[in-house]
DNA sequence: CTCCTTTATACTCGACTTGAGTATATCGCG
DNA sequence: CGCGATATACTCAAGTCGAGTATAAAGGAG
C-alpha cells in the first residue's frame, strides 16, 4: 500500500460566546485562524490539537471535532517538493479571560460575516450581496437556470426562507462570483474582513457545522458558565445562530429535554424579576439527540 | 508555518444497494477497503479518490463527501520515517455490473454488521451481545454507571428505542469491550466479519453517516436506477436503514416534498396491481433539506 | 369468466409538536 | 405605591406524524 508524501497541518476554529456576540480565536490581529504542524510526537490528531492550542494559548478546549480535511493544490503554497494536507477542527471554549500581551485575540465572528448576522432582521448589505450575485448568474447563459436557483435558496429570496445553516453555501457563492476581496471583488466594501488564504473559508465551515449542531446536540453548554439562566442560554444560541427566538417556546424546548435542572439559587443582575439559575445536567449522554428521526417507522 | 512530514493514504467506503441489499466496495475477497496514495498528480483530494476509483473499479461514483481523517498512532503501521494519515471517504454508486475476474467485489454490509439488520426484528445476536457489554460494564465499578448508559442508548435497551444511526457508537462500544475479533474476542460468533486495520470502523462511520443522511437529504436518488417505484425506492431507504417503514407515511413523506415525478409509465414487473415508474427531479437543488429547523424561531 | 391473491394507491383519525400570542409574577426604582 | 423591566406560566390553532383502513388493478387458479 504505497502512500504519496505530504506535509501535515492542523488549523482550529476556536470559538467562544462573549455576552451576545459570538467570537473566534485568531492570530496575526484577527487575519488568521491558528495553525501548527502535525509532528510525529503527537498521539493522534484530536491529542497534536489540544496540545499546541493549550499550549499557545492558555485556554483549555472542551467540545472538539473534526471539520474538514483540503489539499487541493490551488489552495496552499506548494513547497515544490510536496503539498500540505490541512486537517481543520472545530473547538469550543468555554472562557475568554483578557488575553495576554501579544497573545492570540478573539474576534467577533460577525466581522468576517456582517451578513450572517440576523438578529436585528436582515442586514442592509444582504441586498447588495443578492443584487451583485444576480448579475453574475446572469452573465453565464449556460449555467443561469442553475445558478439562480442557488441564489435563491442560499440567501432565502422570492419567498424562500433563510436558512442560517447555509452559512458555507453562501460564502462559496459569493466566492465563484468574485465579490469577495480573496477573489477578486476589491472595491466591494459590504463583503467584511478578509482573511489569510482559505482561512475565511474554513471560519464559515464552523460556523455552518456549530449551527446545524446546536439544533440537535447539547453542545452550547460547552459555550456557557457552570450555571445561567434560560435567558443567558437563548441570548447564547442566538448569538450562534444569527437569529432572535421566541422566547415562550425556547422554554419549552429546553426543559421538555431535560437537559438542565435548576441551581436553587437565583440572581438579580438581569434588571427585572429575578432569574433562576440552572446548569446541566451532565448525567447527560452527550450523544442525546435534541430531536427524533425524520423516517415513517414501522413496529409490527 | 512549520509543517510535519506524513504519508497520505484514501479510503473509500462505495455503497451501493442491489434489490434489497446494500453493499460496499471491497478488495481482498472481502478484507479491507479499497485504498490508494494520494499523489502529486492529484488536483484535490476528492480527484484523486475519483481518480483511482474510476481505474480500479469501472465504476463512476455519484455523490461523495469526505467521512474522517485518522493518523492514531496505534492505528497504523509506523514507516518509523513518517507516520500515515487516511482520508475517508464515502461514494454512493449507481451500477454494480458484475465486476470482472480479480477486480473488486462486492459485500452485503450485514455481513460485517449482523446486528445492525432490524428489517426482520431484532437479530437474536443482539441479546447475546448486549450481555457481553453489560457483563463489561460490571467489571469497572467507577465507570459502571456511565458504561451502563451508553449501552442502554446505544443499544435501545430497557425502553429507549433502537436508533439506526449509532452504528458507529455500537461499534465502539463492542471493539472498546472486546467483543469483536480486532479487540480480542475470538471464541464469540455473533459478531460478523472482520476486516483489515481499522477498515471496519470506517466502514461503520460510512453505513451511520449514510443512515444518518438519507433523512435529510435526497441522497438515496444516488442509488437507484433512472426511473423506480414507490417500493422499489421504500426497499431501498429501509436496505439502508435496516428497518422497515410504513409504507403510507413513507409515500406522503416523498410526495409532499416533490423531490420525485412521473414518468408516465408503469411496470407490471411487480406481480400485482401495475405500478407507476418515477423519476427524481433533478432540477431539485441537492442542498434541499428533506425536514426544517429546530428551533423556535422569531420572526417580527 | 370469476374469484382470489398480490401489489398499488388513496383516504381517515387521533396524538403530539410547533408557531404565535397572552396573562401573571416579582424585582428595582422613583 | 405604581411603573418599567424581566421572568415565568398558560392557551390555542395549524401542522406533522404514527397507525390503521379502504379501494383499485393486475395475474393466475379453477
Amino acid at each position: 500500500m504505497p502512500t504519496g508524501l505530504a506535509h501535515a497541518e492542523l488549523i482550529a476554529v476556536l470559538a467562544a460566546v462573549t455576552g451576545d456576540e459570538p467570537r473566534v480565536m485568531t492570530i496575526r490581529s484577527g487575519d488568521a485562524l491558528p495553525s501548527g504542524p502535525f509532528e510525529l510526537a503527537h498521539r493522534s490528531l484530536q491529542a497534536g490539537l489540544r496540545e499546541w492550542v493549550g499550549d499557545q494559548t492558555g485556554h483549555p478546549v472542551g467540545y472538539l471535532e473534526q471539520l474538514y480535511t483540503f489539499a487541493d493544490r490551488d489552495r496552499t503554497q506548494d513547497t515544490g517538493y510536496s503539498r500540505t494536507i490541512s486537517i481543520s477542527y472545530l473547538g469550543l471554549v468555554r472562557e475568554q479571560a483578557a488575553p495576554g500581551a501579544g497573545k492570540p485575540g478573539w474576534h467577533g465572528w460577525y466581522e468576517y460575516f456582517p451578513w450572517e448576522d440576523h438578529r436585528k432582521g436582515a442586514p442592509d448589505s444582504l441586498q447588495a450581496i443578492a443584487e451583485h450575485l444576480q448579475r453574475w448568474a446572469e452573465r453565464d447563459t449556460s449555467r443561469r437556470d442553475h445558478r439562480r436557483r442557488r441564489i435563491e435558496f442560499a440567501f432565502g429570496l422570492h419567498g424562500a426562507a433563510w436558512n442560517e445553516d447555509l452559512t458555507l453555501q453562501r460564502y462559496e457563492l459569493m466566492y465563484e462570483a468574485g465579490v469577495v476581496a480573496e477573489s477578486g471583488g476589491e472595491e466591494f466594501v459590504a463583503t467584511g474582513r478578509s482573511m489569510f488564504a482559505d482561512h475565511r473559508r474554513i471560519l464559515a465551515t464552523g460556523i455552518a457545522r456549530l449551527r446545524a449542531k446546536i439544533k440537535y446536540r447539547p453542545v452550547v453548554f460547552e459555550l456557557m458558565p457552570e450555571s445561567f439562566t434560560l435567558l443567558q442560554l437563548q441570548r447564547t444560541v442566538e448569538a450562534l445562530a444569527g437569529l432572535t427566538l421566541h422566547k415562550p417556546n425556547f422554554r419549552r424546548l429546553i426543559d421538555s429535554q431535560d437537559l438542565i435542572e435548576e441551581t436553587g439559587d437565583v440572581t438579580s443582575e438581569t434588571g427585572g424579576r429575578p432569574a433562576k439559575l440552572f446548569r446541566y445536567r451532565h448525567a447527560v449522554l452527550e450523544e442525546r439527540a435534541f430531536s427524533g428521526s425524520k423516517l415513517p417507522i414501522s413496529r409490527n
